[in-house]
DNA sequence: GACCTGCTGCGGATTG
């Protein structure tokens, strides 16, 4: 990767821009231009290739690229978009058209705001004159090319820049598939493809986003970053002490807030009321905990509330309510949320950030300190961290304080400007089934080798051999639903299967939808709840921050018709795994325990929480060894992350030993410390084939949108492949742990 | 043991 190595100064690189795009400066008011819109006006008007923009949220990202790409093609005659934005959310798309349109209006650049619930006028003019800018989504783009290729290619073809926000959103998981091979295929359609602009404010590994970002030249991209030093932050993290062990499991399973929730509710009341913040819970149904809580207790004190709910199954008119509410900024207003208020819509900022629960992502951390912190005054964050009472039958799990440990680690991380890099996607099958099926669509039907060349090599799917995507095809042709079919010209086409996928509504997005009840109170839509909940007349529920009573239920339509009532408990939404532990932050709080600073951060009780860690893991040795017996089962530590641990753990259960990894450490069951070590022993000597067998014991790698018309031999070895490092690190781990019982 | 994201084209009726 290029570093920016000449900056020029302000003045220089204002008289660069378009005289209008100086005047729409001058307008704003601003005295000079930042040092980052310096930099990328430098690497943009001045250079020629791709740019990966990194700086904190609010620190004119948005502008550093486009007052000088709006410059680069104001004059352009052309057909077809000049630009292409592409942005994770469509309210994302509907705050940048916002803040774009004076600027554009100036250089009469028309600007098209092209997602599912954007006007058709615009694009319908698009249509008969393409010019300007699209600002889309990956999803819309895929439609585009699937039900209008001819007009696709015809605005698309002589782009000069694809500008794509929020990378390190769209470059993880399978959209991130997903939107790599759609920018692969838009490239094929040009001799000069178009110069790629990435932008982001936690980027965890450089190297891997230029790899994203240009495939097949990465070294080629400059970065231009913005002002890194670190901003004041004032920190608390404060230890609450949940119900006996046993019982919490209980309440937690049955979605009864546990003993601390009212505490950490008065604590949030107090300190929070009066002001606008942002509390993060780690579920939805937290979140409704939480706010209904915080609701009841401003009634009860007999003041207007100021708390409300947002997360991802609650309506757009129920979230935009409460992100117009945050915006005006007349009224203190405080949201608690889940991760959706992580990304850039537009918030303003907020006086604090509150989390309940311990981290298991720094980046996601950064991502929701950078919200707080008015101009010139400190970012303030909380961290809410609850433990369970110990008693005598209290496992390692309880007295080792993980919560509390791994916040102290998070934090020290932080300091560390460390961030998770991207998750790699194990939707790659999925990814590739869709794309060859798009493809075949966009061309109406296409050889194997036109398949090939468009999709493999550097990119998305260069993971996938000749051999890997025979297989595939053989598969889809041979299948009993017919999703591929060979013409006479040895050319495949759509078969009946194929064709009942892709005209799917749902086949534009590469991720799955399940059914759900639609909430609506009168003719408001509330939101969605899964159809799992068990619902009737009369039921009582907790959505949106408040109290309801089920009157009717439309189980044809899937519709809740609901009415304000008091009482009820949230919702169950659909659980998925938990977000997987980095190897550093394992590593960190293993360091973290055998280490013996007390930070200041930490309130009385965590300080204590943090004691008690300590104790316990002194006691149980675990400072000179990884492995110990409690309750009467074993357990292993290899400190490694969420991957690692539950690859060893399927290598154990390989060797008839009943393992289970969890966020600590991998545990045991009905085995002896002789029979362990006779497993540990043999991994230990695995050789390679040995190791691509043991992961045929795992059964769950096909999860994926499409994985099951996927042969489940290819499935297993793009596993292998995708999870390589882990596997590899196998025998080491067996050998660290053998030592640990030796001694 | 979690979270989030997205969605066509057409014909016909209605409205300004």
């Amino acid at each position: 990767m290029i570093l920016q190595a000449s900056v020029s100064s302000a003045e220089t690189a204002y008289a660069r821009l378009n005289p209008e795009v100086q005047a729409w400066i001058r307008d704003q008011g601003w005295k000079t231009l930042h040092p980052l819109q310096v930099q990328a006006i430098d690497a943009i008007l001045g250079g020629c290739g791709d740019l990966l923009i990194t700086a904190p949220t609010a620190a004119g990202k948005t502008e550093a690229a486009f007052l000088p790409v709006v410059t680069a093609v104001a004059d352009q005659q052309r057909t077809g978009f000049a630009v292409l934005y592409v942005s994770p959310l469509k309210a994302l798309i509907n705050d940048q058209a916002r803040r774009l349109s004076p600027l554009c209006e100036r250089l009469g650049l028309t600007l098209v705001p092209w997602h599912g619930d954007a006007g058709r006028g615009a694009k319908t003019r698009a249509f008969a004159d393409p010019s300007g800018m699209a600002l889309i989504t990956p999803e819309s783009l895929e439609a585009l090319l699937v039900r209008r290729p001819e007009d696709a290619k015809r605005l698309m073809s002589r782009l000069s820049f694809i500008v794509i926000d929020e990378l390190h959103a769209l470059m993880s998981g399978p959209r991130g598939l997903h939107l790599a091979s759609l920018l692969k295929r838009i490239d094929a359609w040009s001799t000069a493809p178009a110069r790629r602009i990435g932008l982001s404010a936690t980027i965890g590994d450089l190297a891997r986003a230029a790899v994203w970002l240009r495939p097949t030249a990465p070294s080629s991209v400059t970065l231009v970053q913005g002002d890194t030093s670190a901003t004041e932050v004032m920190l608390k993290v404060m230890g609450y002490l949940d119900a006996a062990p046993a019982e919490s499991r209980e309440t937690k399973a049955v979605g009864r807030p546990m003993a601390s929730h009212p505490r950490i509710v008065d604590h949030l009341f107090q300190t929070l009321r009066g002001s606008s913040n942002l509390v993060f819970a780690q579920t939805r149904r937290e979140v409704e905990s939480i706010a209904g809580s915080l609701r009841t207790r401003s009634v009860r004190a007999y003041v207007p509330n100021e708390f409300f709910a947002h997360h991802g199954s609650l309506s757009k008119e129920i979230r935009s309510e409460v992100e117009d509410r945050l915006r005006q900024n007349s009224l203190p207003t405080t949201v608690v949320c889940t991760q959706t208020l992580e990304l850039g819509i537009d918030i303003g900022s907020v006086s604090a950030v509150a989390q309940v629960g311990a981290p298991r992502s720094i980046s996601s951390l950064r991502q929701r300190l950078g919200r707080a912190g008015r101009r010139g005054s400190p970012a303030i964050l909380r961290l809410y961290i609850r433990e369970p009472v110990i008693d005598h039958c209290s496992d390692f799990r309880d007295r080792l304080r993980p919560n509390t440990v791994r916040a102290v680690a998070s934090v020290r991380l932080l300091q560390a400007r460390f961030a998770e890099p991207a998750p790699v996607s194990d939707a790659l099958a999925t990814a590739l089934l869709h794309q060859i099926l798009s493809v075949i669509t966009e061309r109406s039907g296409a050889t194997p080798r036109t398949i090939f060349n468009l999709l493999a090599g550097p990119g998305p799917f260069e993971d996938i051999g000749r051999e890997d995507l025979v297989d595939l095809l053989n598969a889809a042709i041979q299948s009993p639903g017919k999703l591929i079919e060979v013409a006479a010209d040895g050319s495949l086409m759509l078969g009946e299967g194929g064709e009942a996928i892709v005209s799917r509504r749902d086949f534009f997005a590469m991720f799955q939808s399940d059914l759900e009840w639609r909430v609506l109170s009168g003719q408001v839509p509330l939101g969605t709840i899964p159809l799992s909940n068990p619902v009737a007349k009369g039921t009582l529920i907790l959505f949106a921050g408040r109290h309801w009573i089920v009157e009717a239920v439309d189980t044809r339509s899937r519709i809740l018709q609901v009415a304000p009532h008091q009482g009820g408990a949230a919702p169950q939404f659909d659980a998925g795994a938990a977000e997987d532990l980095h190897d550093r932050l394992l590593e960190e709080m293993r360091a973290v325990y055998s280490s013996d600073d007390i930070p200041e951060y930490l309130d009385t009780q965590a300080q204590h929480f943090l004691s008690e860690a300590r104790r316990a893991f002194s006691l149980y040795g675990l400072a000179e060894t990884r492995v110990i017996v409690s309750n009467g089962g074993v357990h292993l530590f290899p400190w490694r992350g969420s991957g690692a641990c539950h690859v060893f753990a399927a290598t154990l259960r390989k060797e008839q030993v009943k393992a289970q990894a969890h966020d600590l450490a991998i545990s045991t069951a009905d085995a002896s410390l002789d029979q362990i070590a006779a497993a540990l022993d043999r991994i230990r000597c695995y050789g390679t084939t040995d190791l691509e067998d043991s992961c045929l014991w795992s059964d769950n790698f096909a999860n994926a949108k499409y994985d099951r018309l996927i042969p489940r031999p290819l499935l297993h070895r793009l596993w292998m492949r995708r999870n390589r490092q882990a596997i590899t690190a196998v025998p080491a781990i067996a050998a660290d742990l053998l030592e640990s019982l030796a001694t």
